[in-house]
Order: structure tokens, then sequence, then C-alpha cells
RNA sequence: GGAGGAGUGCCCGAGUGGUUAAAGGGGACGGGCUGUAAACCCGUUAGCUUAGCUUACGUUGGUUCAAAUCCAACCUCCUCCA
């Protein structure tokens, strides 16, 4: 077992954390002071889906619960009903109580692989800022706004932004940095970790924490995983999300559709391979290989290693060596005689009669190795077909 | 309360009466290439009983041989003034 000491600097300098306020030093002397801290992680549960970007702090927040601290994993359920206006477009979707208690649901659901809520001594406590949010009367609410000024809100460069570009901002929105920061006076925390976007209202909590309770909140601002080449952040939108709760195999596939740059980037932040084993992969020459090796940790991570080496096998013999896949879906069919386009869409039937046609045409359809260009072709069906539609598309012929 | 502006396909965004199922970009999908589902190149991207038909540009009506494009009402959103 190494050293307090040497399990902190490790954390701390790997690279996942960008920024710690007041000063790394002072949060270092506090960590190896023998003192249990509180640890929080605030997420408003805006989607259904999280991914690797969400789970990196997550991660990193685990660790601070293995050096014996006590970590919350806050979901904002009622700042989600504000809209965070960092997010530009937030004002215009707004959730119910009941979409982000469902969200909330479905968060803890994929974040209980890297995060340990049943941990005998010290499990990791979800907590849902309504709990205390309901409870505040009109009055103390004016205690809480009386806490800061609007000269300062204004000093937020999204609030700026919005004001220079004549867009609106909305009073719930204006007052969300103090709603936000409210829940580390609830919960009496020491530590906050958030993402580089949220350091504004990270601090404003800490301010209130000062105010209310005279406690010197640490933030810790943890990087966004962006494509180093292009800036991109990790979102759906831009196509290069590794997402949480799907199933092994889709991760696995998700990862090796990366692009290269990321294959480090994902390394430091959801794995914990030393760094010295990463520079050993020689990314730059080997990508296919370092990505395999990724794709194999992620899904070890978090469906467990037999899921991960299988995931890389199965994706070996797919796709490097393209045999078929032994574990395709079984699809039967009564019928000992079928026309093409019938037979695809007894396999997919979510898609449409037009797209199939597509498809057929393009060449992305074959069976048993040969490629079919004529969906009108009427086959002989035998048991033990082989149909492979586009790239990922693989059925047994029963 | 007054004046003005906007609502387009999965997303962003052109388009102001007629080859417009709607430019362009993104995403997605397919093919080629690659011992990566990366990158790159090319293509596709409403549905159907597919040489035809049906549905589609906030909603509902109207004008017209013909409307995303003109008119009316309504809904939603934004800006400025008060």
């Amino acid at each position: 077992m190494k050293s307090t000491e040497q399990r902190v600097s490790k954390i701390l300098s790997r690279g996942i954390i960008k920024n710690i306020l007041p000063s790394e030093s002072e949060l270092k002397k506090k960590l190896l002071s023998g003192e249990q801290l509180r640890f929080y992680i605030g997420a408003d549960p805006t989607g259904p889906s999280l991914h690797l970007s969400h789970a990196k702090n997550f991660m990193l927040l685990e660790e601070f619960r293995q050096l014996g601290h006590k970590v919350f994993v806050l979901f904002g359920d009622l700042t989600a009903c504000i809209g965070d206006p960092t997010d530009r477009n937030a004002a215009r979707t707004r959730l119910t109580r009941e979409e982000a208690k469902k969200n909330v649901d479905s968060w803890v659901n994929q974040i209980k692989a890297i995060i340990n809520f049943d941990d005998h001594d010290n499990p990791a406590e979800v907590v849902l800022n309504s709990t205390w949010f309901d409870q505040m009367s009109v009055t103390e609410m004016i205690e809480l706004l009386s806490q800061t000024t609007v000269q300062r809100m204004l000093e937020r460069d999204m609030f700026e932004k919005r004001i220079n570009n004549n867009q609106p901002i909305f009073l719930h929105e204006f007052v969300y940095p103090l709603f936000q920061g409210y829940d580390s006076v609830a919960l009496d925390v020491d530590v906050e970790l958030c993402g580089t976007d949220q350091t504004f209202n990270a601090l404003a909590g800490r301010d209130l924490l000062k105010r209310f309770k005279g406690k010197e909140k640490f933030v810790v601002a943890v990087n966004l995983m962006e494509n180093p080449a292009t800036g991109e952040l990790m979102s759906k939108s831009n196509g290069t999300g590794v997402f949480l709760g799907t199933n092994p195999k889709t991760m696995f596939g998700e990862v090796m559709s990366l692009p290269d740059e990321m294959i480090e980037v994902v390394l430091i932040n959801n794995t914990r391979v030393a760094l010295d084993e990463i520079a050993q992969l020689d990314i730059k020459n080997k990508p296919r290989d370092a990505k395999l090796f990724t794709a194999e940790k992620l899904v070890s991570i978090f469906y467990g290693e037999r899921a991960g080496k299988d995931e890389k096998e199965s994706f070996i013999q797919t796709f490097s060596k393209k045999s078929f896949p032994s574990d395709a879906p079984k699809v039967e069919i009564e019928e000992n005689q079928l026309d093409l386009l019938s037979l695809v869409k007894r396999c997919q039937p979510e898609k449409s009669n037009n797209e199939i046609r597509r498809l057929i045409s393009q060449g992305a359809v074959s069976l048993n190795g040969n490629k079919i260009t004529d969906f009108e072709e009427s086959l002989v069906i035998s048991q033990g077909m082989e149909l492979k539609v586009g790239k990922r598309g693989f059925f047994h012929i029963n």
C-alpha cells in the first residue's frame, strides 16, 4: 500500500485537473491532515445519457472516496428545472420535475460501475437538491438572494455575451449560480469537483459557504474532454461520444470510432493506466492497437474484464479478419423462398422499405459473402444462411 | 401598452409564386481504401403497393392553373420603446 501522500499526488498530477482554487498546495495540506473531508460533484440531470466526459468526473470523485473521504453525488433535479445559463439553449429546454427524476434514476444506474454506492463503511451518497429547495421559504430565499449583487453576477462572461448579442437573460437563470452555489451550503462541503465551465457557479458557492458558515471551500476544476486537434467537445451532436448505459458491444464500437487524437485523452481521463504505460503504447504509430487496448479497458471498467476481452476478440474477428460473427442474432424464416427486400425487412423491421432498397442498391447487403444488388431477387432460404447488412448488421437465418 | 422581427427536413441554415422532396454545412448511413467502426475519397439521407402516388416548410383557413413563398386569423418565441 502506498502512502497517502503518494496517492494524493498521483491523483492531483494525472492531468485530469485543470485548476484548484484557492490553491493546490492548500488542498494537498488539507488532504494530508487526516481529516475526513466532504466532497461533492453536482450535475443537472438534463438528459438521459451520460458520456465519458461525465464519467471521468465521477471516477475522480471515487478516488477521493477511496482515500476515505465522504463523497456526495448531487443531482440538481431542481436546478435542472431552471436551466444552467452556461448552455445557451438551456432556457428553452426546461425540464419538468418528473423528467429530471427519471434522468436521475438513469444516471445512477449508469455510474454505479465507477462509483461505489454500496461500500459497507463509506458509501458514496446520492442527494437531490430539491430536498432543501423544496423546504426553503421565501424569507430564506430573500436571504440567499441578498448575498450577492447584480454586478457580481454580470461578471459572468456568458451574461455579458448575451447582453452584447441582445439575447435575453431570464431572471430565473440569472440567479442560477446562486441556487447552484447554495448546494455547497446545504451539503456543508469542503471540496467541490466541477468542470472548468462550471467554475463561476462553483465560486459562487464558495462565497456563499464563507458567508453562511465561515467555511473555505476548495474548488477543483477538471478539464472537459475535447479533441486536441479540433477542440470539439464530446457530445452527441458532434458524434464524438462514447455513451454509458448502452451495452459492451456498442461501447467497444464507439471507442473504435473515436478520432485517433482522442485515444490519449480517454486513457488519461477514463482509465487509470499508468502514464508511462500510456507512453509506451506509441499511439502515434500504432493507433489501431492503442485504440483496441483503450476500448478493452473501458468495457472492462464498465462491464467487467470478461466482457472487455470478449468484445475485443469479437471486434478483431469481425472487422479485421472479416469473419461472420458467431454471436449474430438468429432470425426465423418460415418460407422456403423470399425476395431479398423482404428478407432484410424481416431482420431489420425498423428500417423502411426505401431505406432497404437504397442499401441493397448501394451494395451493402450480402448473403453468405456474396453481394446482391437486386432487391427483387428471389432467394431460396436455407438453414444457416449468413446475411450481412451494412457494416454492422449480421444475421443468421434459420 | 406601442413598434418591429422570427418559426423550414435529425440539427444548424438558404430559399419570397412554377424542374423545390426544398441550396449549403453538421450528423447519420452506404461504398472504396485501411489488419481501427480513425483519417481520406465517392455516394445516399420522407413514405408507399415506386416509370406512379401520398405526405412535408408553426397552426387553421383563403387567393391562384400553381404557394415554403401572397392574404387572414391564431399559436409560440425574440428585439426595441414605455
